[in-house]
DNA sequence: CTCGACGCTTGATGAATGTCAAATAATCAA
DNA sequence: TTGATTATTTGACATTCATCAAGCGTCGAG
């Protein structure tokens, strides 16, 4: 839908679906993030008027809303409200990306995936229980590791209380989990 | 000066002088950013009214501009072109976020040094020099690595033609050491 | 149902990185 | 300058992670 070095042409808006932010060398590629419902997505690139730094991709059936990039700009410099709505979103982005940056620097791999199981139980209503969405290879992707040592992962965490069968994970011990993972709302939190 | 968790009451500005992001977890700890002359930080936190994801401390004497953040709400509120300004400023520094994300997820630490040392090269407009402005226990936390292995990655760059004599770093054969850290714009441009 | 494609897991191995300890080099205060 | 402190380097080792290969399971086409 997006590769990244492309000029920044749409502002993008996820209706309904799954997308996947991604970017890549010549040889290794990664998940930048992954997006859901009613969310706009590389909002910096159209506002500066510059290439597009991530690709996209959809993971579902979505629906997409593409606003022409000039016509934000547009829009921006006219109305007040809008352009204050646009400032809190590049903030909650911005901040999203270091939250980011900080559990890539600060864990390894095993407390990454530990932290987000934890996230996805309280997002689900489910405590103790997270169903998966996404397939385990574009997870990995997304906490910066091989399927290969995801499943490694899962396989450590059992010590911990949590279990798998196919899409479905129960964690039957929060507390021994949470001591394991050590979350923290500068690293996990919503923003 | 700054410890994360806080909330935002500053927005600081850096006049003159080097000023580090840093972040931790209770046992770990990692260099985020260094910032020098006339640029802001922690823009994203004042405007959204939140708590610092990040701390900061000076690294040398300097000099640090503090504007209320209610005051810089105000003024966005009022000022068409303060706040377009804003707008640009956080996009650089998101995107900013993003390429240092795609460093640390796409590369290793003996490619993140090759690619910051080419990128210290030109910015200082010594091409195949480039003098260290920090210690190199700063530049090890900034690269997401130990000063260990810092250590080990500068001796393995002597392969490349890196030579160090303190914080001089000479680059003999700027053709293999680019062949080596095939730099990216797109991760290691200037934003 | 059977086959094949694909995702996931497991094992073996090596590379990358962190940790601890000690030696060396650089820096600064007295 | 000396002595003490700190930064950097080096070695040995453990941990984390990636890669390759093989096996297992699921699912859908025929």
């Amino acid at each position: 839908m997006i590769r990244e070095r492309d000029p920044a042409d749409f502002l993008h808006v996820v209706i309904e679906g799954t997308v996947e932010l991604y970017a890549g060398t010549a040889e290794r590629e990664t998940t930048m993030e992954l997006i859901r419902q009613a969310s706009v997505f590389i909002l910096a690139a159209v506002l500066s008027d510059q290439i597009y730094l991530q690709s996209a991709r959809t993971l579902t059936r979505s629906r997409i809303l593409m606003i022409p990039a000039a016509r934000v700009r547009t829009w921006m410099a006219r109305d007040a409200a809008f352009m204050s709505a646009i400032v809190l979103e590049l903030a909650r982005a911005y901040r999203q990306a270091i939250k980011a940056l900080k559990n890539q620097k600060l864990r390894t791999g095993t407390e990454r995936l530990a932290n987000w199981l934890i996230v996805q139980s309280t997002e689900q209503g489910t405590p103790g229980r997270a169903r998966l969405a996404i397939e385990k290879r574009v997870l990995a992707a997304r906490l910066g590791m091989t399927p290969e040592n995801l499943s490694r992962a899962f396989a450590s965490l059992a010590n911990h209380g949590v279990h798998t069968s196919g899409a479905l994970i129960e964690m039957h011990d929060p507390g021994a989990l949470s001591a394991f993972a050590q979350p923290d709302p500068l690293v996990d939190g919503p923003e």
